[in-house]
DNA sequence: AACAGAATGGATTGGGTAATCCACATTCAG
DNA sequence: CTGAATGTGGATTACCCAATCCATTCTGTT
């Protein structure tokens, strides 16, 4: 179901297989993404169920039958959406994402993380995690869908985490340490995006960032506090 | 708009007032709960946008002119879910929760979420927060009791703390450890409700905890690892 | 060129649901 | 006791929206 791919930065990652069923032509793909973009981004300012077809289909320029002719139904177009956000999210992590070997490489990030958050005026929460708390308990395919999102995410904080581990310089279990660190990025934005501040945000991820700097066995690694 | 109440271990919190249009007779406020109570059931299982009035109304066997009677309108209703769920979720973790002033109380309390997500068999996430993430963007009035919801929860997390803090046992900002703590809970609960396994729920909320032993002066506080 | 498969257009249908309306019953206060 | 406010019942309306259908045009291949 998955395939593998270089990206940009040497790094291995999984993505999603191209296209399943009838072959497209560049110009099919072209419409087919121009859907998957729009509705993205409807279902990120309204929810999936608050997003109309209709106004997907006016927004994207195509008629119904191009719809259908693309997406079995609405279910299939949110299982795309949810990819095309993973690929989309996890993108504009990079290349800092592959590279969280250090404490400065997670304070990076984390200003990353900030930035983009900050930039988008308080509106907003994860456009993966708030899929998936809207769906997870109604459509199992879209809570496995946001799940393998998490756990591409997941992996990629992992990565730099066993860098560390590795050379010796971390005393503690990298998984576990990149599943609370995504926790706490998931809590952070939904804090955020209820205060409409990004200070829930940048107390929550700062304090697992410490949390790992106190795991840290070189000294040298001051707190930001 | 609030009002503050003792609750039965003493602590004040705030809970939002009885009623504000005409005065209910016993029984209007019997229905009036009642209606609420299946609402909040029914959003908590599918969602604000799936939950539709008709079943509402079949499941708390009321008409439309009784809901309509209580509520102006759905989303007069929600509101009032909100702070329905509020009052359950926080009265849920007492006493435990208006007593975290130590590592020992702040284990008890985890112990007890990931109790609670257990017992759910991995079905639902946060019920405040699952709510807030799917009108946020949508429903100013819902964004703003959802965000005075966690405003509670937090505040029932820094009061441990900072009883910790004015014993000089904790070296750091408790109210930003309450804001880290909740952020961690609710991603915890987020990620534990897409992978339907309460070990992101633990690892966050640890690794949470972990942090704020390694802030104590008290030695003794040793690691849960 | 010619054919098959792919892509597009737009009208239509059928089901679901929030909200309204009017008539009737019950409760409570003075 | 009595009337005014509160509570209840169910039918109805008006709208939205996912999905279907058929006809037509485009694209790539041999």
């Amino acid at each position: 179901m998955d395939c593998q791919i270089q990206n940009w930065y040497g790094r291995i990652v999984m993505c999603a297989e191209p296209a399943p069923g009838p072959r497209l032509t560049r110009k099919g793909q072209a419409t087919r993404e121009r859907i998957v973009a729009v509705a993205a981004e409807q279902i990120f300012e309204r929810g999936v169920a608050r997003t109309s077809l209709d106004e997907v289909k006016a927004a994207a320029g195509v008629s119904s039958s191009q719809l259908y002719h693309y997406f079995a139904d609405k279910h299939a177009l949110v299982l795309a959406v949810i990819e095309h956000q993973t690929d989309a999210v996890l993108a504009g992590q990079e290349p800092l994402l592959s590279n969280l070997d250090s404490i400065a490489a997670l304070r990076a990030w984390r200003d990353l993380l900030v930035a983009t958050r900050q930039h988008l005026k308080g509106q907003g929460g994860c456009p993966i995690g708030s899929i998936g708390a809207e769906l997870a308990d109604v459509d199992a395919e879209a809570r496995a869908g946001v799940a393998d999102g998490f756990r591409r995410w997941g992996d990629g904080i992992s990565f730099g985490l066993h860098a560390m581990h590795d050379r010796g310089e971390l005393a503690a279990d990298p998984d576990d340490l990149a599943l609370a660190m995504l926790a706490a990025v998931q809590g952070g934005l939904l804090l955020s995006q209820m205060r409409r501040d990004t200070a829930p945000l940048e107390v929550a991820v700062d304090a697992m960032i410490d949390h790992i700097a106190s795991l840290m066995t070189t000294p040298g690694t001051a707190l930001s506090s």
